[in-house]
DNA sequence: GTGAAAGCGCTAACAT
DNA sequence: ATGTTAGCGCTTTCAC
């Protein structure tokens, strides 16, 4: 019962030509003369011809689609990167085919599988937090398909990069949180294995021994949901009578904590100051306001698709890495000072 | 520079078989003796061999890729609407290319035009607010491509939709208002052309009228965004003093109007209960915490997909058109009840 | 200025 | 049990 939408033959048969008068007809190609490309034109026009992107991809092996895979779209840094992407992608002519990996390497591997067997030009992945082994990404980019990681990089593999200067914005919103004062700051964090979460802490650290404060292994939990604050709770309650800041490696884990702690009679921020990392609209729906760094997922997107259109024009592989380095601005807001 | 992954003609010439025997193997066809099917099967897994899609959906005039559009991805609801669409899309082997149209008519009708270029299998819809005219949709439609729509419908299609009972979720939540004291409600609504916003206005007009208030058109007010709440804060602030209760299309505009109320020294919900829509994750971040009504964006999106992929199956338009309607469950919260 | 033919990768009737 | 052929829709070289 599919439509079958006329094809360049349909229009040859038609009109009485061959096919390959009608497809350069419609192309206007010099060799056709006015009269005939004009009278293909208007047929094809009136019987709303449309190329079948199918045919045209596997003539030509360019498919002008591209994939995504990311964790999760429902989160707002990641539906902010996508959006980006698309509206770069759309405007050269590139449709997106997005996946979402749930955070599960083997989900993660189907999905490139498919997005491969799809032959899509390039790929834009955003790796999951269990990923241990990037097998399939490195014989992937063996084989030569243009990939360009964001946000969650791929450490084994030399190709484009978008990532946060999250060391850089770790250490500021650390720094700020001791020059309002914190002395004893607790920080929490993710998972070893994920290069954002690593980063975050080696900045947290760098910002303690900036100011001569010896970074304490106790103060750093691995706790970066908000489920993971009400599971480790006890945890968390037990170290906040003696800590006077908290760093959190997101948003929502930030929130999560203020949350916890109000309930329990702390004032934020004046007993215990409280910072993010992210700028998710929550911030500044909460009370009080979450001082966090802004991430810029809509511009890394743009940038990721960049990079992918640059490296699609070249010659693939023989060209440098090239590694976007967004910075993150800090944004204080009365979780961490005094209104 | 592209790979040139093996293809079939490539495993045919290497083994000194033809295409249609490896074709065959490859797919357990009986015909094959085991000896063949094993020695080829082996070669092909050896070699890393993967059926082009692009060939295989020319061929079979299915793509198993279908096409979503949508005003625009980052926004809770529509990325929870995706995240459903695409856990069962990729549960049953098929792949999604998603186009945002802004809120862009023209966009949304040349994402239109690249999906059906692309011969996507059937399409996922939900409307942009501006669009005035659905003439490419109801064309669409005519020729014969499946279509569901979802949240915000076209009610000139008679197709599969999938929606929010907008108009019980607003006369709920505006009865639940009355029952908390409110006399005076004011209505923050959207456009006239949505039809969850008229649903909605509707809803809270029924309420009213159930308990013989009169619906008073002073305190209706087109206003969805917090943009528009900034926009109008005068004509807000001005009726602030004679109403006791507030009802917006959606929880961003309540939550922007609980702030600015807030902050103007107005007390939530003693001086005005506010309510919203949807119960976007922000509504449990306010304070107080905002009574809503919930939305089920992943299981919208679910069902979406899984009414497209029944109509896929079957000879598509001689179905009636099945409606899904959501019930939008009240969560009563502190803006609207005191602790 | 236009047509015939081959081929992108794959499948399926139709041979043998 | 395997090969040949044609065709999905399109482009492009090569003829005429």
């Amino acid at each position: 019962m599919k439509p079958h939408l006329t094809s360049i033959n349909d229009i040859a048969k038609a009109m009485g030509v061959s096919p390959s008068t009608v497809s350069r007809a419609l192309k206007d190609h010099p060799d056709i003369s006015e009269a005939t490309r004009e009278r293909i034109k208007s047929f094809a026009h009136k019987v709303n011809y449309r190329p079948n992107a199918l045919a045209l991809s596997l003539k030509s092996q360019v498919s002008h689609t591209i994939g995504i895979i990311i964790p999760e779209i429902v989160h707002h840094f990641f539906s902010s990167i996508i959006s980006g992407i698309e509206d770069i992608a759309y405007s050269k002519g590139y449709r997106v085919m997005i996946c979402q990996s749930n955070e599960d390497p083997e989900r993660e591997k189907m999905n490139l599988q498919a997005l491969i067997d799809h032959r899509v030009d390039g790929l834009l992945v955003c790796m999951s937090k269990n990923s241990n082994d990037p097998g399939h990404f490195i014989s992937a980019f063996n084989n030569q398909t243009p990939m360009v990681f964001f946000d969650r990089i791929c450490n084994e593999i030399d190709t484009d990069r978008v990532i946060t200067d999250d060391f850089n914005g770790a250490r500021q919103i650390t720094s700020h949180l001791i020059d309002c004062g914190c002395k004893s700051i607790l920080h929490l964090g993710t998972h070893p294995g994920l290069n954002v979460g690593q980063e975050r802490q080696q900045g947290y650290t760098q910002a303690l021994k900036d100011h001569n404060i010896e970074p304490d292994p106790g103060l750093i939990i691995q706790c970066d949901t908000p489920a993971d604050v009400i599971h480790k709770k006890e945890q968390i309650l037990n170290l906040a009578g003696s800590i006077d800041g908290i760093f959190a490696v997101n948003d929502f884990t930030a929130i999560a904590a203020i949350q916890l702690l109000q309930l329990k009679g702390y004032k934020i921020p004046e007993d215990i100051a409280v910072a993010g990392f992210g700028d998710d609209p929550a911030a500044v729906i909460i009370h009080p306001t979450l001082t966090t760094v802004e991430q810029q997922g809509y511009q890394m997107g743009q940038e990721a698709m960049q990079l992918l259109l640059d490296r699609l024009k070249k010659s693939s592989q023989d060209q440098a890495a090239q590694v976007k380095l967004f910075q993150a601005e800090l944004k204080k807001r009365a979780s961490t000072m005094g209104a």
